[in-house]
DNA sequence: ATCATTCTTGACATTATCGTCAAGATTGAC
DNA sequence: GTCAATCTTGACGATAATGTCAAGAATGAT
């Protein structure tokens, strides 16, 4: 290598990964991106090709760190309680920030009809990986639930935290989501 | 009334709900809305002012449909059957057209950071009273639940629903949706 | 120390959208 | 039939974003 690359690309993603979950993929412009990561438009555009695939760099690195923050949520010995923890994860983590972000995964789906392949095969990945965490969490339960109805529920659940995504952009507040979520988990996995 | 207008309001409206449910209210450009109704588009700024002022139009057009629909939906003798015949109207509603055209309200929430305060306004406005009916109907169930049980649980069947326009957008099918939907009823309102 | 390679920089061309406006067309009222 | 008010039309200027490129700067290899 001889004209070495002036900057740290771990830090443009990481930087990057702020621009657009602040602002969304479709928001976020190559001059957002430049000026947040003192890096020049016409730099980025050499090193990464185009404004998607810094995304998709950002994008992988959020959905890492997302799930395995839900892994390590879920890791507990009883199954409502690890659901508990995992419910204030993501509620803390859609509305961290000031203003509060919101949920990347969910902003980026809504963006998908405009979006490439790409961008929606991520967006499946995170739901799927995450539909199988909470499947396998609730599944070894003590009670013993079948296999099929842990995958269905786990998709409900999946499906629920999607939901409190749209709530929180609707301008929910912390405590109004934590309500929610707790009044879900006691109707699903309460009585039982 | 002197130089009179050229065009059908209502029929405008009707047709730039149909441009913005497909192409978000971010996306849809004056332009689109031009070629769609046939009105040129300074013939749309003069009567309207700007795109947002076209988009609450529509929107507002689009939320008494929804709550009318929802409402007749609901409207049932069992609330669980209520609640089944509400999931289906829904999901039929965002799995509509081709390609489908998913949830504007939720489509215009995830937007709601930069959008106006008035469309955040709508999209609350839509959430609030579809929170509402459903209470309403859950909460004259007979099995008696208590009014605060039924705000609560209501709140939490909207979220749902948000939920499942989310995963519409994210590529599940309708059949999919059916299947979630069936399996958060049994889990919520089944055992009881 | 020099060279060849890669990165950086700033400018450029292109495209798209917005909102405005003057001139012309239309039409209800008289 | 004429008039005055309103609408329509097409062009204009401004702004913003995209992606490309040639010239210059920096640096590892020799």
């Amino acid at each position: 290598m001889v004209g070495v690359r002036q900057f740290d690309e771990d830090e443009v993603v990481a930087t990057a990964l702020d621009v657009f979950w602040r602002k969304g993929l479709h928001d976020a412009t190559m001059q957002d991106l430049a000026a947040a990561t003192g890096v020049q438009r016409g730099s980025l555009y050499n090193a990464y090709g185009d404004k998607e695939a810094i995304f998709l760099r950002a994008f992988d690195r959020y959905a890492e760190q997302f799930l395995e923050a839900a892994g390590n949520a879920l890791a507990q010995d009883d199954a409502a309680t690890g659901l508990r923890t995992f419910f204030d994860m993501i509620i803390v983590n859609m509305t961290d920030g000031s203003p509060p972000r919101g949920c990347l995964t969910t902003r980026t789906a809504l963006d998908a009809a405009i979006s490439s392949a790409d961008v929606r095969q991520r967006v499946q990945g995170v739901l799927t990986q995450l539909e199988q965490l909470i499947s396998k969490a609730i599944g070894t339960a003590p009670d013993k639930r079948s296999a099929a109805d842990a995958t269905r529920l786990a998709r409900v659940i999946v499906t629920f935290t999607r939901g409190l995504a749209v709530m929180e952009r609707a301008g929910y507040s912390r405590k109004q989501l934590r309500d929610l979520a707790a009044t879900f988990i006691e109707a699903v996995a309460g009585p039982r």
